[in-house]
RNA sequence: GUGGGCGUAGCUCAGUUGGCAGAGCGCCAGGUUGUGGUCCUGGAUGUCGUGGGUUCAAGUCCCAUCGCUCACCCCA
């Protein structure tokens, strides 16, 4: 093998590939049925929307993007994710001057230069949704149940909720000042220190057991709500609960970054290895100011395509894997004038709706009729000198082994007959 | 960035104290000059991840390197 694909990167092969399609379809099912309009934007963007958005809290723009300048001399990015080029484009293209909110899903590739582990890549692939626009504990809700059905859709038992909120820019002040003086009286390693004074909310996910053994006693955010933060995070949670959703309330659940405000949510599954979460949102009332817009709320989710397809697989909601590109009928040509004959039969039958493969490169009998066995099709259609001599060809129920002639010009009403019933 | 495990056929893997590179599955063909699945027989496919070293001899031992994998850190 003289190339393979770059590291941290795989590829989706048949049969499995189908699994990624169901999902990405199942995802964004509820989102077209609540109104929301499908956007695509560009795999890369210029470095500075990311870096801007992320700020200096963190070592993503430094350690993380996927970096590089153009033939023109700009600093491009690979998307990392897509609730920033969504914004962008909404703002460029002034949709929120229009009807609000503006809605709309994506379903795309992203790129983070990180160490890959399981459900962690450096080519991934998400869906999302995003709402602009209003700000209205209805929409947040919303948001949450286009995914939670989703989930459901999919067949998944095992995924869990986490709910949280992370206050606004008047209370969040306060509530950060008062983390921060609790974990400088923490026994830390420098690097965790240094995360207390940039980024203090990430501590509190750290997962190692002598950090966490000291996190006991932090304050917690939901005790430093302002009463509007308060109000709204528990109109989100009362619609939640009266549309049947359960939910966990973890006051430990954060976003790294300053845009992100209220409601934040989680959604996490055990079949997965360390990367828990399958999908993720919240609401960031900040990010379009951050990037140079006007003061523009929204609150959206993106969901990991793989980490679905993972989960999927841990609670074995696929069977036998299909053949790829599963067929109805298979051809079986024998000799020159029946293959030409026979191949503009699987035209005709494919533009009637039928799905058909035949067998090609010139095999036997008996092999071509393996290969009809290994496409998983109902029917074999054998057509040989003797039955075109007849004007007919051989249909093979590949189940019974029944076998019976029937004339070419209604092979297609006869096998779209028989597919039916 | 840190640490553990692993690299042998398309896939899953075996390979003894260093001594002719293997099995199962899959694939192809034959057993039926026009009939699949089960069965039988045969066949093809390897830079043993890569590069060095030790040795009469290396898949096996040593060093380096690349990759895969899992976890930590990080996680928009």
């Amino acid at each position: 093998m003289t190339f393979q694909a770059p590291k941290g990167t795989f590829d989706w092969l048949p049969p499995r590939s189908e699994r990624a399609l169901a999902v990405r379809e199942a995802m964004s099912a509820p989102a077209r049925l609540a109104g929301y309009g499908y956007i695509e934007t560009p795999t890369f963007e210029d470095t500075a929307l990311f870096a801007r958005g992320v700020g200096e809290s963190t070592d993503i723009v430094s350690k993380e993007m996927y970096t590089f300048e153009d033939k023109g001399g700009r600093s491009i990015t690979l998307r990392p994710e897509g609730t920033a080029p969504v914004v962008r484009a909404v703002l460029q293209h002034g949709l929120h001057n229009g009807r609000l909110p503006v809605k709309l899903w994506y379903s795309g590739n992203n790129f983070r230069y990180e160490r890959a582990q399981k459900g962690r890549y450096r080519h991934f692939s998400q869906v999302g949704v995003e709402a602009l626009g209003a700000e209205d504990p209805a929409l947040d809700a919303e948001v949450i149940l286009l995914a939670v059905d989703g989930y459901a859709a999919l067949g998944l038992t095992g995924v869990r909720l986490l709910l949280n909120t992370l206050g606004c820019k008047e209370c969040r002040p306060a509530y950060r000042a008062a983390l921060q003086g609790f974990l400088r009286g923490l026994d830390l390693d420098d690097a965790t220190r240094q995360r207390a004074e940039l980024n203090p909310l990430r501590v509190l996910d750290d997962k190692r057991p002598e950090v966490q053994a000291q996190l006991a006693g932090a304050p917690l955010v939901t005790d430093h709500l302002c009463g509007a933060c308060k109000a709204y995070h528990e109109e989100v949670r009362a619609l939640l609960t009266a549309a049947g959703v359960s939910h966990t309330d973890d006051p430990r659940l954060v976003r790294g970054l300053d845009y992100y405000t209220r409601t934040t949510f989680e959604f996490v599954h055990g079949g997965l290895g360390s990367q828990s979460a399958v999908g993720g949102g919240g609401r960031y009332d900040g990010l379009s100011e951050m990037i140079g817009g006007p003061a523009l709320p929204g609150v959206g989710w993106a969901i990991g395509v793989d980490r679905t397809v993972l989960a999927m697989e841990a609670e074995g909601l696929f069977g036998e894997e299909e053949p790829p590109g599963p067929v109805q009928v298979y051809g079986v040509p024998l000799g020159e004038d029946a293959r030409r004959r026979l191949f503009l039969l699987l035209t005709e039958l494919r533009r009637a709706g039928v799905a058909a493969d035949m067998a090609f490169g010139g095999r036997g009998l008996k092999g071509a009729l393996k290969g009809a066995d290994r496409s998983g099709a109902s029917y074999a259609v054998i057509l040989g000198e003797r039955d075109l001599a007849e004007g007919s060809a051989q249909v093979k129920d590949l189940a019974s082994g029944e076998q019976i002639a029937v004339p070419l010009a209604e092979i297609v009403t006869t096998l779209k007959e028989r597919l039916t019933t």
